[in-house]
DNA sequence: CTTCTTGTTACTGA
DNA sequence: ATCAGTAACAAGAA
């Protein structure tokens, strides 16, 4: 489940990947996960090349030389983003070497630049998507994301703001992406664990402390996740194919009925909140 | 066979 | 008008 550390992972990688260099022709394998028309789509990238990559929350954005159009893409659940890139490129301490399993069944689209790389867009689930835009659509898109965690808008005031008013729940709270743009439901779970509050909790029920340890664990959680390239539990690899290094700092997330590393005299619950699984410890957790 | 998985949105009701 | 809560989607694993 890609949320903002893996997300964040794979802009930085492609960063180095891609960037700059021309798109020679694009194949579409499935026709599906690509939005609009398949001619089209092909039509605009082929002969482009992409000068920057931008992320809002789980939404990755492509800016494109010709200038008039961004490709979007969105990873859902279970999307991918992998580049096979010629020549010995480090990317995240990886060589992103040659993948011989690619494309596979899974395989939507493949771009093909001119040096010979080739980056492509994987998914069982086909939630995800690839949009090309056109630029004066794309403010109305990202009008709809709340505020960046970890950019220096995230602040005290700003989170207190969010909370006023409020009567739902905190796990509902931090999966609102129109609030705070890019927590899922892994990290939701995290931050709840560490600032130790339920996630069930009503949030117009929490003291001062509360509010602010929640505040600080959104931050530092995200952190923590981007530096280790975020969590791989089912389908998400970094833009090299190689998995993310935060799995076994979970305390809570698909630890269900293992002992509190915190208080090691409880074990950790799975109960459903906001229509989500969802893990704590009844005994840290208040 | 049923149930579970989650990011996002459509829809309902207050 | 705004907010909250739930169902739905997809397809594979168990």
């Amino acid at each position: 489940m890609p949320e903002l550390p893996e997300v964040e992972t794979i802009r930085k990688d492609l960063q180095y990947a891609v960037l700059g260099k021309p798109i020679r022709l694009v194949h579409t394998y499935t026709g599906r996960c690509v939005k609009g028309d398949l001619q089209r789509f092909s039509g605009v990238l082929r002969g482009n090349s992409i000068t920057a990559i931008h992320r809002r929350g789980k939404l990755l954005l492509f800016e494109l030389a010709s200038g008039d159009q961004t490709l979007l893409v969105h990873l859902k659940m279970t999307g991918q983003l992998i580049c096979q890139v010629t020549g010995g490129l480090i990317v995240g301490g990886h060589p992103m070497a040659k993948i011989d399993d690619l494309p596979n069944a899974y395989t939507h689209v493949g771009m093909h630049f001119t040096d010979g790389s080739i980056l492509y867009f994987n998914d069982v689930r086909t939630f995800g998507y690839l949009s090309l835009v056109s630029s004066d659509e794309i403010e109305g898109i990202l009008r709809r994301y709340g505020v960046e965690p970890l950019s220096p808008e995230f602040s005290w005031d700003v989170f207190q703001d969010m909370l006023s008013g409020r009567r739902t729940n905190l796990k509902a709270f931090l999966l609102n992406q129109s609030l705070i743009a890019g927590i899922g439901n892994i990290y939701a779970d995290e931050i709840c664990y560490r600032a130790k509050v339920r996630p069930d909790r009503a949030v117009d029920t929490l003291s001062s402390g509360e509010k602010k340890r929640i505040f600080n664990s959104i931050t530092a959680i995200l952190i923590q996740a981007v530096a280790k390239r975020g969590t791989t539990f089912s389908n998400y690899v970094d833009a090299s194919g190689k998995k993310g290094g935060y799995l076994p700092y979970l305390k809570v997330y698909n630890r269900e009925g293992q002992r509190c590393e915190r208080c090691g005299d409880d074990f950790i619950l799975k109960t459903r909140v906001a229509g989500r699984g969802t893990h704590y410890c009844q005994s840290c957790q208040e």
